[in-house]
RNA sequence: GCCCUCGUGGUGAAAUUGGUAGACACAACGGACUUAAAAUCCGUGCCUUUUUGGAGUGCCAGUUCGAGUCUGGCCGAGGGCACCA
């Protein structure tokens, strides 16, 4: 018997799917319709096993969708705009242009190679004209709604290099190239006010009832709504400050306030600029980072002001006002109060700088006070020491009723505030797409004409220069707008834009006049299936959440914003990872072993190769399986196999030569059983009892139907062994042919989605004529003959009996008195109750 | 520090969502076939003396006729916490 050949065969139904056109997709509004999308790639070069995971598991789901007969938008396209091209071609003095289009080809050929159901007309590039146009009339949109401003913010400047880095690219404190200090600058940016939708984008979460709850609670934390009430405090000192306005979530303790404390970028931070002191403390700060994590860990320091601040509620009360570096300026208005016995971090400060505590909550239990346990207490309790709040219950009365007063003394009142910032979208780099503003001599801001649009980037210009390459362009950036002379804006946008619409785009990808067209939107839109990996959890997600709610603003027509309706976010591909003995990475194809345990270098036996433990696939681990030598030496179907095998898709999954050998091995018996099924049909044997196999063809289409739904894909590559395990054995025995083919025919059809090439070639040799379909589980040939019935006394398993078909629970007692092995339990005992599960268990209580 | 998730054999994992724990696979070991190896097929897997039986889903309690699944506490691992895509 031959072989499955995959590399003919496998060839032979991509240009079959090609030829038919089989996944191209057109509006019809009489179909329902299914856009299932996965996250674009960016063009690095090649594909890596995250892609063929990622797309292995979009596929599956889109033919599945398109056998159950919807109109299925599979669409493929490039995120290929950023840094990384521009970075290979300022070492190898390449155009990013070209390097991008070369990966583009060469990934687009292997992405082919998977087989997948791409509707490859839709493709899209981010860095074509023809893509970017549309985002800058965006852009123009947006501004002219008022969702885009510009304003100065903080860099991280590289004073060598003269550019702006990233905050990966600042390695304790320092360039990551130049190795020079960095330093922080204000800049003049571009920002969408993506603030002014927070609360729709939290409110949005709630309806996505097929997110993972983790995202959500991810996003829910990024914006980080938080009710409470701003305050003025009254100050006393030198300076010309009147007064200081806090936000606080807590206005319920301040009268166990000791001390104001600001942010070393607020306003009264002027009055200091001279002081030494001040600027080394400053400089001190700087050290700490500004993640919110560092922040919360680091040691509270402070610098103390020459100011009193006044306690709005008690104007006797005076507390010190100090800078201090937990406090961050970009967070409510720059300014806290400081309520130690109550608030960790103020307790931490006012422990270092011998400050007062005052307690105001009573704690519930007494060894939760400060004086006992050493540590502010957060819980609830009942106010004291806090006169007229005094006996309200915290937090939930004593806030409300704190602001309520506060309000009426016209001292502070109720504020919602939010931690989630404007969208800053400079970049001050070559590689993305040129921002449609230009500046005239006066400096003011002049948009470009629509009908001069797309502003093109420059070709073939110089790359290594200091900062910004586009700052070199002068017959580039200087131009002409209605007769006045301007100079184009040099800044480049977020590359996070580009991947913020995109899904957009596929909808109506060949329109010249608009991004995209309202009428295909409508009928395509929401995404049905997003997939891609975790790490998009929070700004590639939110940002796209709110590009929808920025074009839908002031737009009437509009349609549902929330761009993705159902999201599954994908574990990562790893391996073990290896070093010799220098501590230098060595890739799987350097290494080698004779007893799995020990491992040296191949074909040096004394030298050894230590393991490292399984890490996510990355080029700088060498830790990295190629996909295309993969599918070289075992065929798409096969990797496609593996690759949904052996972990559920939402976690991690270990890559495993054996296993993928293993799954290139049961594409092969899979196809010896075929063949041995083809000639067992051929016999035309009419006798033979059909019945369990209807069953069992029934109960797996039940079972592949639920696993695909869930995204169980693992159960469901074990089914397709069970599955495998039962015919092999099944047809020994006589069947009828009809029923045989008539079964074999759903179940190819049901491993159709994960194979589609060997299944398509089983498919045609079972019916020349080629036709996909789901089929749907008929419940009532399922058998319910051989019921196994679990026997408990007491809720423990005793024992099985097995029934020829469903009896009373009185008839069910009586069979089981007769059975041995339970008989002596329960003789001479009386049943004080029985618990009965049809047709699954029973419980006796004795 | 704050927030979230997860702990099941040698390994990756299943478990109809409170009802037979370990499906399916990898690895290991034993056997068959073979001159031999590879490939393939069959079988084994905790404790106790075979059967009977017992223990068992990170640890300790609890709810329940019944807990991997629910509740509380503890221990351990991983992820997120502002512009790398």
């Amino acid at each position: 018997m031959t072989r499955y050949n995959f590399k003919v065969i496998e060839k032979k139904w991509q240009n079959y799917w090609v030829e038919n056109n089989s996944f191209k997709s057109v509006v019809d509004k009489n179909k329902k319709k299914f856009y299932s999308l996965e996250m674009f790639p960016y063009p690095s070069g090649k594909i890596h096993m995250g892609h063929v995971r990622n797309y292995t598991i979009g596929d599956v789901l889109a033919r599945f969708k398109m056998m159950q007969g919807y109109n299925v938008l599979h669409p493929m396209g490039w995120d290929s705009f950023g840094m990384p091209a521009e970075n290979a071609a300022k070492q190898n003095n390449l155009d990013p242009k070209k390097w991008t289009e070369k990966n583009i080809k060469t990934m687009r050929d292997q992405l082919k190679q998977l087989g997948l159901s791409i509707d490859w007309d839709k493709e899209i590039s981010t860095c074509s004209p023809e893509y970017y146009k549309h985002e800058q009339a965006f852009f123009l949109e947006l501004y002219d709604k008022g969702l885009v401003y510009r304003k100065e913010n903080y860099v991280n400047w590289d004073p060598v290099d003269e550019t702006v880095l990233a905050n990966e690219q600042v390695i304790d404190g320092k360039g990551w190239r130049s190795g020079a200090l960095v330093e922080r600058k204000k800049l003049n940016q571009w920002f969408f006010n993506i603030s002014k939708f927070s609360d729709e984008l939290l409110e949005g979460l709630e309806a996505l009832d097929e997110w993972p709850n983790k995202v959500k609670i991810m996003q829910k934390n990024w914006i980080g709504k938080s009710f409470g009430c701003e305050l003025d405090f009254g100050i006393e000192g030198s300076l010309p400050v009147k007064n200081i306005k806090c936000f606080t979530t807590r206005p319920d303790t301040l009268f166990g306030c000791s001390f104001v404390a600001v942010s070393i970028d607020h306003p009264i931070a002027k009055f200091y600029e001279n002081d030494k002191n001040f600027l080394a403390f400053k400089e001190e700060c700087s050290k700490t980072g500004t993640t919110e994590e560092s922040i919360a860990q680091a040691e509270k320091l402070g610098f103390p002001t020459s100011l009193m601040a006044i306690n709005p509620l008690d104007p006797s009360i005076k507390v010190p006002v100090f800078f201090a570096n937990f406090v961050l300026m970009d967070y409510g208005f720059g300014a806290i109060f400081g309520c130690p016995a109550h608030d960790q971090r103020d307790f931490d400060f006012a422990k270092k700088y011998n400050l007062n505590f005052i307690s105001v909550i009573d704690p519930i239990n007494e060894k939760d006070k400060i004086e006992t346990n050493n540590k502010a207490y957060t819980g609830p309790g009942k106010i004291i020491n806090s006169k007229f709040l005094n006996n309200l219950s915290a937090p939930d009365q004593s806030i409300l009723e704190a602001i309520k007063i506060l309000e009426e003394k016209k001292l502070g009142k109720k504020k919602i505030n939010f931690r989630l910032k404007d969208w800053g979208v400079s970049r001050q780099r070559y590689w993305g797409c040129p921002i449609p503003i230009a500046y005239n001599d006066k400096n003011e801001i002049i948009k470009v004409p629509l009908e001069d649009l797309p502003v093109k980037l420059p070709e073939n210009i110089n790359l290594n220069t200091k900062g910004n390459p586009l700052d070199h362009q002068k017959d580039w950036f200087d131009i002409q707008i209605n007769g006045e002379k301007c100079k184009r804006e040099t800044d480049t946008l977020d590359t996070f834009v580009d991947s913020s619409w995109y899904f957009l785009r596929f909808c109506s990808n060949k329109n010249t006049k608009e991004g995209f067209d309202l009428d295909e939107i409508k009928y395509w839109m929401p995404v049905d299936q997003y997939i891609g990996g975790v790490e998009h959890a929070i700004l590639h997600l939110l940002y796209s959440r709110f590009f929808m709610r920025a074009i839908k603003h002031e737009r009437k027509e509009f349609i549902n914003p929330e761009p993705f309706k159902g999201l599954f976010t994908q574990g990562m591909v790893c391996h073990e990872t290896y070093k010799n003995k220098n501590d230098q990475w060595l890739s799987p194809d350097e290494i080698e072993t004779n007893d799995k345990i020990n491992y040296h270098l191949k074909g040096m036996p004394d030298e050894k190769v230590k393991v490292g433990p399984s890490e996510s696939m990355s080029k700088s681990k060498k830790n990295t399986i190629d996909p295309e030598k993969i599918i070289t030496n075992y065929g798409a179907d096969a990797v496609r196999l593996f690759i949904l095998s052996d972990s559920p898709p939402e976690k991690d999954v270990q890559w495993s030569d054996q296993g993928m050998l293993a799954s290139y091995k049961f594409i092969q018996k899979f196809w010896l059983l075929h063949k041995k099924i083809i000639s067992i049909i051929l016999l035309k044997n009419e006798n033979g009892d059909s019945k369990p196999i209807d069953s069992f063809t029934n109960i797996m289409i039940d079972k592949i139907t639920k696993s695909i739904e869930k995204f169980h894909y693992n159960v469901l590559v074990a089914n397709f062994h069970e599955t495998y395990n039962y015919l092999n054995k099944e047809i020994e025995k006589p069947i009828n042919y009809l029923s045989l083919s008539k079964n074999y025919k759903k179940i190819l059809s049901i491993m159709h989605p994960v194979m589609p090439h060997l299944i398509s070639e089983c498919l045609v040799e079972l019916e020349p004529k080629m036709s996909l379909e789901w089929p749907t589980a008929d419940h009532k040939k399922i058998l319910n003959k051989n019921i196994n019935i679990v026997v408990q006394i007491n809720g423990k398993k005793r024992t099985i009996i097995n029934l020829g078909n469903e009896i009373s629970e009185n008839q069910l007692i009586l069979k089981i008195k007769e059975e041995p092995l339970i008989n002596k339990f329960i003789k001479n005992k009386k049943f004080k109750k029985t618990i009965y599960i049809k047709n699954k268990l029973i419980n006796i209580i004795i």
